[in-house]
DNA sequence: TTTTACAAAACATACGTTCTGTTTTTTAAG
DNA sequence: CTTAAAAAACAGAACGTATGTTTTGTAAAA
């Protein structure tokens, strides 16, 4: 039989994993944040992913595998867009509502943000998975604090503060995640933000910029 | 054999129902704060109600069912605490930031405050749960906001602030439980409440008390 | 005596895991 | 450079268990 000249090419194992651990991400997190946690299971991962049962399994020994995998991932990724060059153009305009709904549409109301939230909500009764990403998420929660301190400063002056009310913006966001259950409008969970956005405004401010 | 003159009553039907119900209840709250919405099954409330597979059958035809009821009785228990007396002191008070205090202690984190966001977490990929109780959510939403708008008063003067405001402190809250997997200190997310309790005292008051 | 309320077993299904093959890449000898 | 053995990567079936539901039987109340 013919085959493709551009199929059936030799990779390196190397590529082959990476591939296979890629689009094995990407189907998890959209299994998490279409189907919930409890609902990605292996069937659901090999569905979106079109991998198969084995490929599955040789990769993750378990599904508490699977997701510490996912969650390491979604840890990184949800760093590296505030550094990405829409990051730095709601930081430039000096806006901290700007930079909050930035952090709104591109991190937390995301699929991944979305999934992130799931492994964080299952983590709460499933005390396996809490030892396994528990301390992940300690250190995570440090490193985003430390950044925060870099790039914003408090009106009060206060390092502590910026943390502090880094975390409540953080906070507010994921809540409102929980919040669109109750309203049926995207407009005004943005409008929630804009709001929020206006409050934390006041008490801080991008560092190296006057106010 | 013997029996305990004060067992083996007899008890209208009414009343059994009620005290059957009564323990499902409580029973469901615990597995879900505990165990989350996947792992709460027949099984689980089973358990922790100590009622047979066959009482748990005869009042709820499926698992919906059961969350169904559940979710209707939790929307109760969220209102009936603001009318409290520990509710009307924290209102007398005039202080905003005790009385959000009061809210996150009394209803947002508690087993019930808990339990109402594994289902409302579960509703986001559950379509039929989410066909259910969408319907009363965005109801008991309304009625939050109404009796929100009873309370309190907008520095702006405007009711929908109000609302807007209110409704973003219950975000907040809720998030707040999510936030909990990030820090092992239950104090520093009281921390976090009253920092929010101040912000959002400069927006709102109660009504009919001068500021 | 009929209906309501409860009890407990039976059932099909889907899950996480384990296992036995097969293909692909790597290693290393000739 | 070829080629055979070894290892890694993948494929898919098999297994025990727990879930949601259905069914059949019993006790209490109307």
């Amino acid at each position: 039989m013919s085959q493709p000249a551009e199929k059936r090419q030799r990779r390196s194992q190397e590529d082959r994993v990476k591939a296979t651990l890629d689009v094995t991400y990407e189907a998890i997190v959209t299994s998490l944040d279409e189907k919930g946690y409890s609902a990605t299971t292996f069937s659901s991962v090999q569905a979106a992913s079109g991998l198969s049962r084995g490929a599955l399994t040789y990769h993750f020994s378990s599904k508490l595998d699977m997701m510490v995998f996912a969650c390491r991932r979604l840890l990184e990724a949800a760093i590296r867009p505030t550094q990405s060059s829409g990051s730095k153009r709601a930081e430039a305009s000096g806006n901290i509502a700007e930079f909050l709904m930035f952090y709104w549409r591109q991190i937390v109301n995301t699929r991944e943000g979305r999934a992130f939230i799931e492994i964080l909500i299952a983590s709460r009764s499933d005390d396996e998975l809490d030892a396994e990403i528990g301390p992940l998420l300690e250190d995570w929660d440090k490193e985003i604090c430390k950044s925060a301190i870099d790039r914003f400063a408090a009106t009060s002056g206060s390092d502590d503060d910026v943390m502090v009310l880094w975390s409540m913006a953080r906070t507010f966001l994921r809540g409102l995640v929980i919040h669109s259950r109750f309203v049926n409008d995207p407009a005004s969970l943005e409008d929630m933000v804009r709001r929020f956005g206006q409050m934390l405004a006041e008490e801080l401010r991008f560092r190296g910029l006057k106010h």
